[in-house]
Formats: structure tokens, C-alpha cells, sequence
RNA sequence: UCCUCAGUAGCUCAGUUGGUUAGAGCGGCGGACUGUUAAUCCGUAGGUCGUAGGUUCAAGUCCUACCUGAGGAGCCA
């Protein structure tokens, strides 16, 4: 007999058949004569109840449906007699497949807090909320791939592993293969790399941009989606050492092209999740409520679902940075000393209370910042014709800050070599970036988005290291 | 890395101005129960009070250092 997924059980129409499931007992209840079984096989959010007879089970059997344990049960599908579901299987035959011993299963069919959970990591896929928020996080790596596909970009694969160190995105995490205790050493007392795996000093990339640059500048369109390191010491619900990036490269677009790519992208991912992922959206939307039952009413979150809603029918607010600081100059928290740092003068680096600010209290709606002073941002941005700003981007989501990075780059390299000097970035070891710029050069733009930042939104979790299987952050990789 | 808070049973937490034998709910185990929905009811086991020092007649409680976790800040996606 052919083994049916619950999902596609509950979306049949079988009742009065003969069905197969197996998964995982989520709690088992009962009373003398007849025992209910809630199963999950991970297809779907919802359980399946199976009711098994006592007088036609061995004792020793339903001795071992115990919370955890696998299962694979036959029996017939019937309208159930019960309140809590349509329908149920009434079991004839059942077999334990492996047991969970209910002294040291540790998931029990109650609350967990979620910092109970990141340190069972591996087991936490088995509750309702890590499963909906894992399944979300699959829906969007496809949706991801939908997206682009169907606009004719390539998915480019750029490497993990880089031998510049000049990507300008923060610390890494050196690549080596070197005795850790007695490394080579130059003359000079350095480590010496030249003898190390590559040759040279390798590190792990921390974005895949510059190499995403070459190939848009052949391809047209590209897009890599891939792991990323940043060796920070990050300590935040919104930074990892390892997460997933999506940095999309486009030849011939600019700023606005840019601007617009992003803006539909989010929509598209989001009116996605709400297509196929809503029996999950509204579990979490649930769950998250229930969390902030505590807090006063202005500090609780809108509800989940209608926050996905007013995302796609509202305009994403383009702002220049010049703008913003005008805004946040005369805001009343700036007037009355409430900001942590006050804006003085044009040039000041916004703090993310500031971003909030703007996000959440004066337009209420996600927020794309542009025209940052050359100062504040990196090498490879396209400079304004003002001589002080560069065409950056900063996409802003309320209760997640600045979920998307991206600018239109210099395609000059007169202006982008001179670029490099002021910043001390070392030109002669990039030589491969800088022949885009010889060869063929044309406007071009591209951003960033973080994948997990996108789900913390998706799903309304509140910590990054719950939507992502097994979080990596400093004095963090277990699993 | 900085600031704040926390660490007591498998989990969630209580434990008063330092004072005798450290508690509860849930979970586990045993039993009861004619269909339960995180079932219910009765009973029961379970603790090096994060680690190491210190103060004291006496420390879960006070002090110091360290470890771990959470929230916020910085770095950024």
C-alpha cells in the first residue's frame, strides 16, 4: 500500500478509503477503551488523528506512541466524531518505526521557549512553529528563483572562497590549511600564505558582488543566491556569521531601474508567501499575537498577515538622504534631544533609531534612502555629479531596518580608480574588476538583499536565528 | 566589542530584610476514566541553585571574576 502524505490527505476527498501515513506523534491522549494519536509528517502544518481501539492494539505497542515517535499507520479515513478536525483515520494496524524514549525526548507537547529551542536545534523542526517557519523559507528560496527566472535573469554562482580581501563588506574569515601551531613564516616573521592550500591568503567571501558585476556585464542580468560570512563580532537579532544573500547585477540600469527592481521584487516574494504559504502565515500571525498579549497596545506588532497586505498596496517611499536629514532635523525627537544621537549637520551617518523613525513613525511604510554621502559608503558607487553623494540605495523595512543594499555603480575608471586610492583600496589586485571598466564599460546597478531578513519579516519571527536551520554567530556552531 | 538583565527539577518559573529539610505548574512514571483536542482526576520520582573564589556562625540569596543566554547599541544584509 502507497504511502499518502497528510497534506494531500486532508486536501482529499477519501473519506471511506483505506489510507497509509507515516510521520512523527506529536501527543497522544485517551482514555481506557480508545487512545487519539495527533500525527505530523512535516507536508503540512495541520495533524492528522488517528484513533486506535485499545482492545485491538497489544499493550506493548501503544506503549511505545509515545511523543516523538515515528510511525506508520493503516487504517480507514471517516468523518470524525470529534470537534477539533473534518476528519480522522481509525487505525488497524500500526507500526512503530522507531520509538522516542519519553523520559529524554526533550520536545514536549507544550511551550517552549524559543531560546530552549535554538539549543535543540535539531529537534525543533518538529514543532509547529519551526516547521511553518522552515517551510516559508523554502516557498521564498523558490519564489527567489521564480522571480528571476521568469524575468530572464541567470543565476551566476560566485565563489565561496576569495582571494581578495578587498570586498570591503566587513571582516572574514580566513581559508587556510596551515598549521595553526607552527605556520611557515617569511623572513620578515610573517605568516607566510605563498606556502598555504591556494598559494595565497584566501578568506570566505562576504559577498558575491564584484564577481556578480563580471558576469552582469556579459549575461546582462544575473543574480547569485548563496551563503555569505562576515566574521563581526554581531551580537544582534539581525546579524549571523553565515547567512544567505541575494544580489541581483543588472547591465544598463540605473539608479531608478534599480530602485524599481526592488520594489517589485519584495512585492512578488511577498504576495508569493501569501498565495502558498498562508495556513503557516496564519499559525505564526497566531503565535506571534499570543506572544505580544503582554505589551501595552501602541507596542505590539500589526497583525502578520495584514502587515504582508499593506506592503504590496502601498508605495514604497523614495527619499534622498538629503531629504531624510531635513526630515529628521526638524522631527521632534531630534528637537527635543529624544534621539541617542542628534542630527546636527548634512554628513552624519544615520543610527538605525533614526531609520526607524522615518520607517515606522513618520511614513509608516518601508522606506528606500538614496544619494548617501561618498563618505559613508563604498568605492564601487556611482558618484553623483554633485561631487558629494554617490547613487547608493538603502531599503528600509519597518521592524527590520535596512533590508536591502544596492547602488548604481562606477562605470568610469578614471573616477573609480581615484575612488580606490582615497579609500586605500588596493587597485593592482583588482585588476580582473577593473576590466569591466576598460572593456565595453556601461552603466550598470545591483543590491543585496539578506535572505533572513526577508523571512524575519515573512514570518514575524522576532530573532534571526530562528529562520534559519542552525544558526552560525560568535561563540555559535553547534549542529 | 559596549550597556542592561538573567542563569534554581527535563521545560516554564517562585523562593521575602542572608536563617532549619529548596517549592509550584507542565512533562516523565504508576493508576483511574465510554471520544480526547496542550484531555481530565489521584498518586509518585526527580535538584552539586551556571562555574570558581570570597564575606559570614550561616549563602539559592551579599561581593569579585569568568562562562552562557536574552534585549538594546555599533558593524551591516
Amino acid at each position: 500500500m502507497k504511502r499518502i502524505k497528510i497534506k494531500d490527505l486532508l486536501q482529499s476527498d477519501a473519506v471511506g478509503s483505506e489510507v497509509l501515513i507515516k510521520g512523527w506523534v506529536r501527543t497522544k491522549r485517551g482514555s481506557k477503551n480508545v487512545n487519539f494519536i495527533a500525527m505530523n509528517d512535516g507536508s503540512c502544518l495541520a495533524n492528522v488523528q488517528v484513533v486506535a481501539d485499545v482492545n485491538n492494539f497489544n499493550e506493548e505497542t501503544l506503549k511505545e506512541v509515545n511523543t516523538g515517535a515515528a510511525l506508520a499507520v493503516k487504517g480507514e479515513l471517516v468523518a470524525s466524531q470529534g470537534s477539533g478536525q473534518k476528519v480522522e483515520i481509525v487505525a488497524t494496524d500500526i507500526e512503530v518505526i522507531g520509538g522516542a524514549d519519553p523520559d529524554k525526548y526533550p520536545i514536549q507537547p507544550k511551550k517552549h521557549s524559543l531560546e530552549f529551542l535554538r539549543e535543540n536545534a535539531h529537534l525543533r523542526f518538529r514543532t509547529n512553529t519551526f516547521s511553518a517557519v522552515f517551510r516559508i523559507r523554502h516557498a521564498m528560496a523558490y519564489a527567489i528563483h521564480k522571480y528571476f527566472n521568469d524575468k530572464g535573469f541567470y543565476y551566476l554562482h560566485t565563489p565561496l572562497i576569495t582571494g581578495s580581501d578587498a570586498e570591503g563588506a566587513g571582516q572574514m574569515f580566513r581559508v587556510t590549511t596551515l598549521d595553526p601551531v607552527n605556520p611557515p613564516v617569511t623572513e620578515e616573521g610573517d605568516v607566510d600564505y605563498k606556502q598555504d592550500f591556494f598559494g595565497k591568503a584566501t578568506n570566505l567571501t562576504v559577498s558575491g558582488q564584484l564577481e556578480g558585476e563580471l558576469g552582469a556585464t556579459a549575461l546582462g542580468e544575473i543574480y547569485t543566491f548563496g551563503p555569505t560570512f562576515r566574521a563581526e563580532n554581531s551580537n544582534t537579532t539581525r546579524h549571523l556569521s553565515e547567512f544567505w544573500m541575494i544580489e541581483p547585477e543588472m547591465a544598463f540600469y540605473d539608479l531608478k531601474d534599480n530602485m524599481d527592481l526592488a520594489e517589485d521584487f519584495m512585492k512578488y516574494l511577498i504576495q508569493y508567501a501569501l498565495d502558498n504559504c498562508m495556513e503557516d502565515l496564519q499559525f505564526l500571525s497566531k503565535r506571534q499575537q499570543e506572544e505580544e498579549k503582554g505589551k501595552k497596545a501602541d507596542e505590539r506588532s500589526m497583525e502578520l498577515i495584514e502587515k504582508l497586505k499593506f506592503i504590496l498596496d502601498n508605495d514604497f517611499v523614495r527619499l534622498t538622504y538629503t531629504e531624510a536629514i531635513d526630515i529628521l532635523r526638524n522631527s521632534k525627537p531630534n528637537k527635543k534631544k529624544k534621539f541617542q544621537f542628534v542630527i546636527e549637520e548634512w554628513g552624519a551617518d544615520l543610527q538605525s533609531e533614526h531609520e526607524r523613525y522615518l520607517v515606522e513613525k513618520k511614513f509608516k511604510c518601508p522606506v528606500i534612502l538614496t544619494d548617501y554621502p561618498n563618505e559613508i559608503k563604498a568605492f564601487y558607487m556611482k558618484q553623483n555629479d554633485d561631487g558629494k553623494t554617490v547613487a547608493a540605495m538603502d531599503v528600509l523595512f519597518p521592524g527590520i531596518g535596512e533590508i536591502i543594499g544596492g547602488s548604481q555603480r562606477e562605470e568610469n575608471l578614471e573616477k573609480l580608480l581615484t575612488r580606490m586610492k582615497e579609500m586605500d583600496v588596493p587597485a593592482e589586485e583588482m585588476d580582473w574588476y577593473l576590466d569591466t571598466r576598460r572593456f565595453g564599460s556601461i552603466p550598470h546597478a545591483g543590491f543585496g538583499l539578506g535572505f533572513e531578513r526577508l523571512l524575519l519579516f515573512v514570518t514575524g519571527m522576532g530573532n534571526i536565528r530562528d529562520v534559519i536551520p542552525f544558526p552560525r554567530a560568535p561563540k555559535n556552531a553547534e549542529f
